[in-house]
DNA sequence: GCGTTGACTGGAA
DNA sequence: TTTCCAGCCAACG
């Protein structure tokens, strides 16, 4: 069969995959975009950048390094929710409390 | 079909 | 520790 990754449809469910996931972590947690989507981090974040979806948790989404791609507005959406920060200048998430496990996702 | 852009990442300096 | 650079995949014009 055709080597190489199938695009279309599959292009369509990835992009339905990446939302589902990110209704999935839970109040009080995060994930990374390469833990959503580890072929293309950048993708899941075109998507958020794209979609206007009520009742999605798109704060819940941080970089690897636990910092913020948005930033005021997320910060504090995040800490409503109790989300642990690391010390420091910079706003990050303490990735080893917040950082939901492999297994549930 | 090609070049640019982007809510990224990991390693090097 | 922070900053910088190259690699990466997909979307857009």
């Amino acid at each position: 069969m055709g080597s190489g990754p199938r695009r279309d449809a599959a292009d369509v469910e990835a992009r339905r995959l990446i939302l589902a996931r990110i209704r999935a972590i839970p109040e009080g947690f995060v994930r990374t975009y390469g833990d959503i989507w580890p072929a293309a981090p950048r993708l899941a974040g075109s998507v958020l950048a794209s979609i206007d979806e009520p009742g999605l948790p798109w704060w819940r989404v941080v970089r690897s390094d636990g910092s913020l791609a948005v930033g005021e507005r997320q910060r504090r959406l995040l800490e409503d929710e109790a989300v642990p920060f690391r010390p420091g200048r910079a706003a990050r998430v303490d990735l080893r409390l917040a950082r939901l496990p492999p297994e549930l996702g």
